[in-house]
DNA sequence: ACGATTGTGGACCATGCAGTCCGTTTACGA
DNA sequence: TCGTAAACGGACTGCATGGTCCACAATCGT
């Protein structure tokens, strides 16, 4: 009953990451739908192996979508402090908007909070993040006042399926979207 | 050799329209993945049935998809009769939004006009009709002068695969989102 | 260096689905 | 009414894919 505590094998952490790196790969070229064959085999690993870190696929994609979600996080938090949060506001759109170019995994995997709990956190933290800079634009009279980070879920996440499956690739058309969602929302800035 | 023409059987002929009726409530509620059977099962007809009508399930899609091309092509013909063609052009999006709730069959399936040419020019000519409208409006100062057709389908194909993938089905929330993509393409009405 | 233990990979299994086959049934025309 | 050709349905096939198993290999603590 001795519990020693055994560092993880560097050869599964290394796995781990290269799995998760194939895998935001094959999904952005080919949406969720792409199987795990073939981000093993881009992994250079054994099916199996995908299995050790990740309990099923659904775990994998939350994952990945963990990742992204704190780093919207990060650009909103940032946004904050802005003097301008109208403008700032429009900058984080159109950044989401260039950084989902190439990768329609994120906001697809949002539907899996409800089955991946560490997925629904960080979701519940950039919304709340996104929320914050939301009012502040608000009460500077630079959004629309009904306007709701579920509207920003939503118009960014039909966008990014639509375009993602039509393999555009063109970073001034995503920015360029992104800027008509902020119109829509009536950012002034 | 006496080639003598005997008129489609009634039987089926209707069952033609039962599979339609099926096909478009399935997908309406599961998406495009919903499988065969179900459809033939909610048809009351087997599946070999099915495909006595439509070669493919690619096939059956791209039928439920004219039709709602040729009906958007009226609303839009129609539009086209208005004075206010800013107006018009904002009462088409939310009539198109509203009529997607709960269908996300028609924006989805258009990817396949490459394979099914009666679909390639259904939606050609809705395409040419909604490009006149906007002509019009553009040339009132009603629409954002670098408004294009695909900005009308990229948004409303990316807001009607998210919103019925989540299932939501209260008309007021598709209406008020038609009248958001109106206005991030600066349509005045 | 070496044994205990953790990790690996690819063959394998189970499942779900698009599409086909064929013996049976049904509508049409005379 | 009756013969024939068209239509039917559900069992069946083939395939793709998520997930598991286990004999073997790499790694870590001593």
């Amino acid at each position: 009953m001795t519990a020693v505590t055994r560092r993880k094998r560097a050869d599964a952490v290394r796995n781990r990451e290269r799995v998760l790196e194939a895998a935001r790969e094959v999904f952005a070229e080919g949406g969720l739908d792409a199987c795990m064959d073939v981000i093993a085999e881009r992994a250079g690993v054994g099916k199996a192996t995908i299995y050790r870190s990740f309990p099923t696929k659904e775990h994998l994609i939350a994952g990945i979508a963990v990742d992204r979600l704190a780093h919207v996080e990060r650009l909103l938090t940032e946004a904050l402090e802005d003097e301008d949060a109208g403008a700032a506001f429009r900058r984080v759109l159109v950044a989401m908007a260039e950084a989902n170019a190439g990768d329609r995994v994120m906001l697809e995997a949002l539907r899996l909070s409800a089955t991946v709990p560490e997925l629904a956190e960080a979701r519940q933290a950039a919304t709340a993040a996104l929320e914050r800079l939301m009012r502040r634009a608000k009460s500077q009279g630079r959004l629309r006042r009904d306007a709701t980070p579920d509207d920003v879920r939503v118009l960014l996440s039909g966008l990014t399926q639509t375009l993602a499956a039509e393999q555009q690739h063109d970073t001034r058309l995503w920015r360029r979207y992104g800027n008509l969602i902020a119109d829509a929302l009536g950012a002034v800035g």
